[in-house]
DNA sequence: ACCATCAATCGACAAACGTCAATATAGGTT
DNA sequence: AACCTATATTGACGTTTGTCGATTGATGGT
């Protein structure tokens, strides 16, 4: 960023309150965030969600237009930001929502936005 | 995805509900939360959510340390889901949060998380 | 031991993303 | 009209992401 690209002029704002997030906060945010900006993401999420007992991934996959691989890939992410928790069963792998991570993500979104 | 990566077994799981989310639905969620998967966006929505008064480019510019065109960018994106809105004064342009669809986005992750 | 099956990992590839420097556009001022 | 300033757009770049096919690990059954 060139130093001649910032506005040389004062007063166009009487005076602006500075960010209050620090910027590794922000990413820890942002990390959340990019969990659920990939609609297949989403949707896994939700089929969690809408299902009290655990689903395994074969389950999972008969739902989606996609290979195992690129499930196992989403659950993944979705495991990285504890959206979701795994459990192993024999040789199936049965995932299901982390409640209480879930809850708590509105309240996340009501900090940043300031609602 | 080959057929052959699909699960063969059946009542690995005893019934799974169906997911409730379609994928266009997905797909405009996942817009809303793209927007967010940056840190530095979210930082310009909170610092946007945190005044009162709307702020102008150069301002925000001040605050963050990449360049006016890339902030002009991020605030495309806040703008193309409707999380900020821009109003011209002379040769400035203000931003301001929607306060509407911000206050409504809680409420969207409540529903994809079902609590 | 061997085999079959479920799931995770690897390597590759195209598409999307964040950033920049340079340029264009829009509006004010002289 | 000519100029200046604020903001948007363009084109390029390296990086990240979503997907795949192929392979590897892990577990249980024969």
């Amino acid at each position: 960023m060139a130093a001649n690209t910032k506005c040389t002029t004062s007063g166009c704002c009487p005076e602006v309150n500075s960010p209050k997030l620090t910027q590794p906060r922000a990413e820890e945010y942002a990390c959340c965030f990019k969990a659920l900006a990939d609609p297949i993401r989403i949707r896994i999420l939700n089929l969690l969600a809408t299902n009290d007992q655990p689903v395994c991934v074969c389950d999972i996959v008969k739902h989606f237009p996609i290979g195992q691989p690129t499930i196992s890939h989403h659950l993944k992410i979705l495991r990285g930001c504890r959206f979701v928790l795994a459990e192993r069963r024999g040789t199936f792998m049965y995932y299901r929502v982390n409640r209480k991570c879930v809850a708590g993500f509105p309240q996340a979104a009501r900090l940043i936005m300031n609602v």
